[in-house]
RNA sequence: UGGGGUGUCGCCAAGCGGUAAGGCAACGGACUCUGACUCCGUCAUCCCGAGGUUCGAAUCCUCGCACCCCAGCCA
């Protein structure tokens, strides 16, 4: 089990840690508060991540508190499930919103005031134009709208009419309430943008209590502005609806938060989208929204990354305003950073080969001492048995070693870990030419400890013993995608869809300490990769493990050179 | 061809008029009973381009170029 929750480390500068700087430099505020505002709709992903650590990493650094808010103004798309995954999620993270846990649908009184209070100004009416039609007068990029007819109606017609869309007496889609802005805006979010439409359907949250749904524009700034956030941050594609956020405050003359806007992630060999990601889990593609191939916290997690490698890896991205592709490694690198400092070792064989130590005893069990992690002894260290027969794994094997090779090869020395030197003497194959059994000798002075354990030899290769081994099933998980921009480039980005980002290996021997395994235990399977305990298919005497990463491995990367 | 943004090393990213941080990757080398880890070293005379201001510019001005976002009763 292996979970650091020591990153301590100087965030680097930012755009709106300068801005937040500032604010408290210059009395604008004595402290901040922040906010992650996620949809109910959905679940989260690396890139919420991105978000959540920065909002929470804000409140935290500069003492401000940050709440988590449901913006869940949409009941056609939102449900509760969604909305208890999203706070597990931001919980398993590492992060905390003690008791400001929120929800934009409490605020539909208010909001509703608010629109009243807007119309009586004669900053809103309601519109009965059709959605088709609202669109049609919406304009283009280069041209100006047109104005509604229902534009100018009286302020008490549009209460009327505005209470009777609340009372329920209108089909869903008969009218709206808009903003009375300016239809020539060259800014399309200012061409009297919605701010209600009749939604005949229970709220998750809310219940029946309203058949009128606020829009996003509408509600969020002014739930930002009750909660009294000081710097509401949000993602690039939001910067052309600051002014409407703004307007909003404005008109209703009340306290105004600032918006500020970042570039959301993208990384490469993965899609992000809800909608991509839906898919790959309605087509099949993926065993569902944690499958430990996925994006999603809930499929990271189950792979085996740490919440501590996620913080890492949002820091280490940074915070900017440029269109930025972080590469897949730069992720991969964070988990190993996490996990070569805190996972337990252990030897595993992936694809098994059988070595026979022929003047090995026959019945004789010996065991040895094995570090649980050389580099941190207070993790202390376990046994391990070795007989007279041992499994390989077959790639530590060559017939005919390339130049380079310093493994298993006829004739040539290798070590056991921790156990003994042995030299191969014979190959055993297969009617078909396969290699199905290794035999060797052993050197009993080379035992760890002994008077010839100092001997040099080219390799040093994991075991473990036949008679003793656990049998699992072991997932090797890889890229998603097998091209750095799936969706990028004309093809359909399914085509793109990596066959090998999952190979079950069912039958791995690991060394017996390993059968019950649980929960999420990580380890790190020596010279392999770090693996976790599948939480969900895991049985106590039969774990099934998932490959978090691999190791970094310069000798293959030669090789395919 | 409207509006809003962004362009600094392969990928991120500091820098805010005083002469290019850092991380990841890459490449050398040391160490090693994990070809892992760790350690040492190398890696932008140059900041999208062209002019200009200045003793001095990635940082200011001008004109270009490229890319991203906006025409949901989604968020």
């Amino acid at each position: 089990m292996s979970t650091s929750e020591t990153d301590t480390k100087q965030a680097t500068a930012n755009f709106i840690r300068t801005i937040i700087d500032d604010d408290l430099q210059s009395g604008r505020h004595t402290s901040i508060v922040t906010r992650f505002p996620p949809e109910p709709n959905g679940y989260l992903h690396i890139g919420h991540a991105k978000s959540i650590c920065l909002n929470f990493g804000l409140a935290r650094d500069f003492g401000g508190r940050c709440h988590l808010r449901f913006d869940d103004t949409n009941p056609a798309r939102e449900e509760i499930e969604y909305a208890e995954s999203i706070k597990e999620n931001v919980r398993w993270l590492g992060f905390d919103w003690g008791e400001h846990l929120y929800y934009a649908s409490d605020y539909f009184a208010q909001l509703y005031q608010w629109a009243e209070q807007l119309i009586r100004q004669g900053d809103a009416y309601v519109d009965d134009l059709s959605a088709d039609e609202i669109r049609a007068h919406r304009g283009t990029l280069t041209e100006p709208g047109k104005e509604s007819p229902y534009r100018n109606r009286p302020v008490e017609e549009n209460l009327d009419l505005f209470r009777r869309m609340r009372a329920g007496e209108f089909p869903d889609g008969a009218r709206v309430l808009r903003a009375k802005i300016d239809m020539a805006s060259p800014n399309l979010n200012l061409r009297d943008p919605v701010m209600y439409r009749i939604l005949h359907a229970p709220h998750p949250h809310a219940g029946d209590a309203w058949c009128i749904y606020p829009m996003y524009d509408y509600a969020h700034g002014q739930s930002d502005s009750i909660e009294g956030i000081t710097h509401s941050v949000c993602t690039l594609e939001f910067e052309s609806h600051r002014p409407l956020y703004e307007w909003f405050l404005v008109r209703l003359g009340i306290y105004r938060p600032r918006q500020y806007e970042f570039a959301r992630l993208n990384l490469t060999y993965t899609v992000m989208s809800k909608r991509k990601l839906l898919q790959l889990v309605q087509d099949g593609d993926v065993a569902g929204w944690d499958d430990p191939r996925m994006p999603t916290l809930a499929g990271l997690r189950r792979r085996g990354y740490t919440p501590g490698s996620i913080r890492t890896f949002c820091e280490r991205i940074g915070v900017g305003k440029s269109d930025s592709w972080i590469d897949m490694g730069v992720l991969e690198e964070c988990v190993r950073d996490d996990l070569n400092a805190n996972a337990t070792r252990a030897m595993a064989v992936l694809r098994p080969l059988k070595l026979v130590i022929e003047n090995f005893p026959e019945g004789d069990v010996e065991e040895f001492t094995a570090a649980n992690h050389p580099q941190r002894p207070e993790l202390g260290s376990r046994q391990i048995p070795f007989c007279r027969e041992v499994y390989i794994e077959q790639d530590d094997f060559m017939e005919t070693p390339v130049k380079g090779f310093h493994r298993m090869a006829p004739g040539q020395e290798v070590r056991l870990r921790y156990a003994y030197i042995v030299k191969c003497t014979e190959v055993v194959k297969d009617g078909e030419g396969n290699v199905v059994e290794v035999r060797c000798t052993y050197d009993p002075d080379t035992r760890t400890g002994g008077p010839a354990a100092g001997r040099k030899v080219k390799g040093t290769i994991h075991w473990v013993s036949a008679r003793h081994a656990v049998t699992a099933e072991v997932r090797l998980y890889d890229r998603l995608f097998s091209v750095p921009h799936p969706d990028k480039g004309g093809q359909e980005y399914k085509s793109f869809i990596n066959p090998r980002a999952l190979e079950v290996l069912p039958a791995a021997r690991l060394e017996p300490g390993l059968a019950d395994a649980a929960g999420e235990s990580r380890y790190q399977f020596e010279r392999q990769g770090y693996f976790t305990v599948d939480a969900r298919d895991s049985r106590l005497g039969a774990p099934v493990f998932n490959r978090t990463a691999t190791l970094r491995d310069s000798w293959s990367r030669e090789q395919s050179a």
